[in-house]
DNA sequence: CCCATCTACTAAATCGTGTTAGTGGCGCTG
DNA sequence: CAGCGCCACTAACACGATTTAGTAGATGGG
């Protein structure tokens, strides 16, 4: 068992009584190439009996780039809308034959350079590179471009309920994406003609809750609009511990409809994203295959009880 | 720019004055070969004055595989134990050269299979399939075989809070990894002469509480333990909705200290696991390095208000 | 009848590394 | 001084696929 050798190319020439640059032409579907019917059948046949499956590193070696894509998410918020993204993201690779391959790497640059190294990937689609760069092109299915149009959904939102003025939730470690994120909510609110929202940073539920208080001082601020689904759940336990009841003191509202949201009491309103589809545009971009002709629907309120 | 070629082991082999077996031996240390330091310190200045990286996918192919770990989680249970675990996995891969890959394959075997082809992992820890073998090695670092131990950490907690009958929250659909924890659990009550606990599934919110309140008829039943974390928050969120508080009413344990435990108000009880320890240990099997002498700290019970 | 074109393939180079077998030179020994 | 062992290397094959260049034979046009 132990010195069973792998079927090779070779052996399916063999088997077929061709040459192996025959064999690869005929599963390959290499252009330019006139190949008989009857010796195609020939090489499917050996093929199928002999269970031959191509060595990917061999390939991989030959064509400079192995079939893979490495998702770089970095400290990027975890969530619903990342997981979907993903989702879509692999979908539409795996279609195509490819893999995705997904590092979390909070690493260091030198080990996450390493496994790189070592998958030699057909496209890195480096996510927080993407985010922070402001000449980024499509790589990642225009899912960034749609973010000042998700935030303006939020901000909207809140609006149309009677809000004139918000504050925004943002976690407590400064990070370039986060102020992206908030950035496009304070021009929505800027659009809407509403005051700059204040920022309430979420850190340690008790010290979110002070500082919950001091935002609050200001009594026209009736609102509070979350970068995340779980910034908003730390807001509303810091109430919770402050005794303040949304929506009635203070509503709140996520973005990115998590499992979590649901479950809380009261149940979170929040914005949902289309990032499935954002990841299958991801995909054909990356591989430069033509655009789909889907559209991701729009970002849409899931409106439950928080505000 | 796009003409540059990678600098390979010839490159290095003509500046040095050597063969390119002699630069391979030198940089990988080969036993029974004998180099004069002087040729060795040749060979390295080479290297670092031409910036050479080995070609992992070269390697690869000639070793017959790449430098990766694959673990492949499925459909287990996310949260704080996996993360960690994973942590740890990678920390000490990544001292051995190593890189790993996380794959969270629910997709099709065939697409799975595919891309673990594509990457020829030196090895693939498969937890689902660990979980579920009676007659498993300890690839995973014991972690499973400590499940028990947890298990019977959570039920004496509550056992030694006064509680004498318990229900188990569970989900919906059926796992066989669900019911290895369930049975932990269950053989953790017999072990505590408490008689054998119902069980509560998890769906949606309503039918939760339904069943939730039907459980609850038998009014024996003090406390629920629940497999993980989110599962607890599910039991409480249902308990908010029959106007029931933990734990006055029903006392509620976690599993896995998440995030959004601690966030919960009454804020969850939950049992903590020192996973990263088990990483580290799977990966030192996996690897067959031999073991290391950190004892992974026991499961601990972080008490909050909950339970 | 000759040349060109097309069909249906094949031989061999190539990707970059690891490793086995071998080779000249040198010192030492009997 | 033959013979042996040791040192410090090198030549060449192997891993398994892709791709370029080329070649017999059939067909067709003038």
């Amino acid at each position: 068992m132990a010195g069973t050798r792998r079927t090779t190319m070779s052996d399916v020439a063999r088997a077929s009584g061709v040459s192996r640059a025959t064999v690869s032409f005929v599963l390959n579907g290499t252009a330019n190439q006139t190949i008989s019917e009857a010796t195609r059948d020939r090489v499917r046949l050996a093929v199928a009996e002999l269970g031959y499956v191509p060595h990917s590193i061999a390939r991989a070696l030959r064509e400079g780039a192995s079939r893979i894509v490495v998702l770089q998410v970095g400290g990027l918020p975890r969530g619903h809308a990342l997981e979907s993204f993903i989702d879509g993201l692999d979908e539409e690779l795996a279609a195509a034959g490819h893999g995705l391959l997904v590092s979390y790497g909070d690493r260091s640059l030198e080990s996450t350079g390493t496994l790189l190294e070592a998958v030699s990937p057909r496209a890195v689609i480096d996510l927080p590179a993407l985010y922070s760069r402001p000449d980024r092109d499509v790589a990642d299915g225009g899912w960034i471009d749609g973010l000042a149009a998700h935030a303006m959904t939020q901000v909207s939102f809140l609006r149309s309920r009677g809000h004139l003025a918000v504050a925004v939730a943002e976690p407590n470690r400064p990070d370039p994406v986060v102020a992206l994120l908030a950035g496009h909510v304070r021009a929505a609110a800027r659009e809407l003609g509403m005051p700059r929202p204040r920022s309430v940073r979420v850190g340690e539920t008790d010290t979110t809750a002070r500082r919950l208080r001091a935002v609050t001082q200001d009594h026209r601020i009736t609102a509070v609009a979350a970068l995340t689904d779980d910034l908003a759940i730390a807001i509303l336990a810091a109430m919770t511990d402050l005794g303040l009841t949304a929506p009635k003191d203070l509503a709140v509202i996520g973005f990115d409809d998590t499992r979590h949201g649901a479950l809380w009491r009261p149940a979170l309103t929040t914005v949902h994203i289309d990032a499935r589809a954002f990841g299958r545009r991801a995909a054909r971009n990356t591989l430069g295959l033509p655009a789909d002709d889907t559209q991701p629907t729009p970002a849409r309120v899931i409106q439950r009880a928080s505000a």
